[in-house]
DNA sequence: ATCATGCCTGTTCGTTTCAG
DNA sequence: CTGAAACGAACAGGCATGAT
């Protein structure tokens, strides 16, 4: 999506989402944890504060944080050994006793003193945004990501899978090295900042927006089979980039692919804008080296992406040629390596392609890869016999003439 | 990477309780 | 006695961890 569709479904669902006590109540739950514990006190918790698996009655830290905190991002499932340790049995040993994976030590007590330690040195990371620190803490991954937002809902958002961060920051078109999940959580904290009707509520009603619009787990199942579930990080794509100088020939190019529509352009549709923003994000990054490259890095920064900003341009990018002159970049996204099964264009894009003057459609080839390849199409007739058009919309009004 | 594990949850299905 | 509701054991599903 790009900021335009995202700027609509915030206005629409903001308000709806925010009208509700959720989100105070999710936050006095945050506070009276922190206020329980603070990190001052941590060291002086005991095992059996700290452990879940004490019984019906037991509050425990670990037991606080997944069950009552449930509401601030699940870290509910898997063993309850995330925590460190944990009291129990396993399925082999019903004995209920303490349980811990060796790597943290021999012992209960020395486990316990290391996993306390070690969640204080992670907090601590956290105050002072030490990233590398945070990243190399041994606190399992959904676990650590929780105490990041509870201890920092400012810094860190309420999203603890690796999977559901890679897919929401794919999806928000957000760029950048991210090598941990806390980097992610953090990623999207700042994506937040960028929207101020969003930045007034509570991160939580953020998640929420989040997972309404771009669900992980429905999204996995209306997709075509053959795109992947989640899509990889768009930084390895703007960095694979490259502009290729033939036009890749498919098996099935203009042949009896090319003759079939999708069954459900509708659904075809939704799916070809998931892929659409990443293009233009990888145009958009190839113009800039190209202009770079060609010694006119004062037009970089003039460059306009003019489909985040206007959909009825007629065209999403506008970029330069190195003499000054304005390029007209109409970006054509397939997750294909060729052009098989043809392209579409609005009309008001091909009529633009006509008025326009210097227009391009750059094709983007592999775009949901570490490798994308972008082919540039100068000033294309299409309507001159090189092309097949074939119309697939209409728009309809009903006849009022007579 | 891949696999086995064991946790929690929701669901099912059989049993018990109790009012009418 | 009957049917509804409550209870609870067993099971399957889902998932992140930890081991290999």
């Amino acid at each position: 999506m790009n900021r335009l569709e995202i700027e609509t479904r915030i206005r629409e669902r903001v308000p709806i989402l925010s009208n509700s006590n959720e989100w105070k109540k999710t936050e006095k739950l945050r506070k009276e944890f922190v206020r329980d514990y603070p990190i001052k006190k941590l060291m002086s918790l005991q095992l059996d504060q700290y452990v879940i698996g004490m019984g019906k009655e037991n509050r425990s830290f670990c037991y606080r944080l997944e069950r009552q905190l449930d509401s601030l991002g699940r870290i509910l499932g898997a063993t309850a050994g995330k925590f460190g340790i944990y009291f129990g049995r396993t399925k082999a040993d019903s004995q209920q006793k303490y349980r811990f994976a060796k790597r943290w030590g021999s012992n209960e007590h020395d486990v316990f003193e290391a996993v306390k330690s070690e969640i204080i040195n992670l907090l601590e990371s956290a105050e002072r945004d030490d990233f590398e620190m945070i990243r190399a803490n041994q606190i399992s991954p959904n676990f650590k990501g929780k105490l990041l937002f509870i201890y920092y809902p400012e810094k860190f958002a309420p999203i603890y899978s690796k999977d559901h961060l890679q897919h929401f920051l794919a999806h928000l078109n957000i760029s950048g090295k991210f090598e941990s999940p806390p980097e992610m959580q953090r990623a999207l904290m700042d994506y937040r900042k960028t929207w101020p009707k969003l930045l007034a509520e509570h991160p939580c009603l953020f998640m929420r927006f989040l997972y309404d619009e771009f669900n992980p787990e429905i999204e996995g199942s209306t997709l075509d089979s053959d795109s992947p579930k989640t899509l990889p990080i768009l930084d390895k794509a703007l960095q694979g980039s490259e502009f290729i100088d033939e036009f890749p020939e498919g098996k099935n190019s203009s042949k009896e692919m090319a003759k079939k529509p999708p069954r459900d352009y509708e659904k075809h549709l939704s799916n070809l804008k998931s892929i659409g923003t990443p293009g233009e994000k990888i145009v958009l990054e190839l113009e800039k080296k190209r202009l770079s490259a060609g010694g006119r890095k004062d037009l970089v920064k003039k460059i306009i992406y003019t489909a985040d900003i206007d959909d009825r341009a007629g065209y999403d990018i506008l970029s330069y040629e190195t003499d000054g002159a304005k390029r007209y970049i109409e970006v054509k996204a397939t997750t294909g390596k060729n052009l098989g099964r043809g392209f579409y264009i609005s009309a008001n894009e091909f009529e633009k392609s006509k008025s326009l003057g210097n227009y391009y459609i750059y094709f983007v080839f592999s775009t949901i890869t570490s490798k994308p390849k972008v082919f540039c199409l100068k000033n294309p007739t299409l309507d001159k016999g090189n092309f097949k058009m074939e119309a697939i919309n209409y728009h309809v009004t009903f006849n009022t003439g007579n």
